[in-house]
DNA sequence: CGCCACTAGCTATCAACATAGGTATTTGTG
DNA sequence: CACAAATACCTATGTTGATAGCTAGTGGCG
């Protein structure tokens, strides 16, 4: 249910079409929410049927034609009350965690490559991550650039606020892996300092 | 494929009824990894078929029978061929942070809720896993203690080690949770002290 | 002996997601 | 104008996981 409310959330920046909308969920949004096209074009139909969203047919081209999907009053409020309904966290699921419990089936030269490559991951996402804030921050984000000029001035703070904030929170759980990933491999050399090869 | 990979790892602890496999991943192991019992029978069921278990009737009672799965070389195998294959990081989904980026959205108050509830609900998982590691430190964990009887001593350093490091990674994460949502409540308090209701 | 919690095992259905394909049109470039 | 790349849209299939049910035997207690 998830995929509907993170569409419904970047149709309140703008109008999209499905192909706008699958390639939103491959960059920005992407980092947040993952889906994949396939999974798009039939939440979009759903979501009409339901009218959450209006989708209004455009010309392309000369024969050609594309659905651009404008979000509902119907839409917006449920966006707003799923908003204001409390998260139901779900059971935890972690490969990584889970593999490194049973890390003495692995040869200590796999464990530490499993922990550089942990570490080095993400690593990268912080860098992502934070070159988004500051595009955020800047306004330069297009999205954020498109959104700002939708709503008025005085909600401006909140809304850069806000996205910065949870990318934020990415970045703290990404650095929680990789401060994790790093004190593994001191573990490991104390381990193998005991009882060397 | 990851349940199938939990259920080796616990089963190199010690052969288990399908029940008792699905308790362990309520309990302990479900801290980790969580799955119904409705996926591990036919789980179970298609390992027995791969090989990677192999199933023993045992008499339960007078009238009942009940199979005990034990895991074979080839299970073995599989695991530690899998404990030597390098993760692939699935894009990011995630609901909570997915939210927060749109909390203008919300009223603050609401804001507020979302924030306090996401702080408890972490802030109590950490105090459960860290009960967790005390009870694998001193080896009174059950699984733990059905563990180390099965393997050599100079091995079990390396076991405990890494199941308590496995909790740690946990503990770290929930922290930085715990971390962001006491930031997003400063932030809320400052964005209501700029523009007070 | 009746009752109940627990143990044991199983099924059916649905939503969510991944993977991998497909067609057709438009737009820009050499 | 040929061609590639991008845009637009769609389907089919399989896996995973969530939810909710079901039957039936065991073991302990009053």
């Amino acid at each position: 249910m998830s995929l509907r409310y993170a569409i419904l959330a970047i149709l309140t920046a703008a109008p999209l079409t499905g192909y706008e909308t699958a390639k939103r969920f491959e960059g920005s949004v992407g980092h947040v929410w993952h889906a994949p096209d396939s999974q798009i074009y039939p939440e979009l139909r759903r979501m009409e049927a339901e009218a959450l969203v209006e989708g209004r047919e455009e010309r392309w081209g000369p024969k050609g034609t594309k659905t651009r999907y404008y979000i509902t009053e119907a839409g917006e409020a449920a966006f707003r009350s799923w908003m204001a309904t409390p998260l139901k966290y779900a059971p935890w699921r972690d490969v990584a965690h889970m593999q490194a419990a049973y890390f003495e089936w692995a040869e200590p030269a796999s464990v530490r490559m499993h922990l550089k490559q942990h570490a080095a991951h993400y690593t990268e996402q912080i860098a992502q991550w934070s070159s988004q804030i500051e595009a955020i921050r800047s306004h330069e984000h297009p999205m954020i650039a498109a959104r700002l000029e939708r709503y008025p001035a005085e909600q401006h703070e909140r809304i850069v606020a806000f996205k910065a904030f949870a990318y934020e929170g990415l970045i703290r759980l990404a650095q929680a892996e990789v401060d994790w990933a790093r004190s593994g491999l001191e573990l490991l050399e104390q381990l193998d300092g005991d009882a060397p090869a």
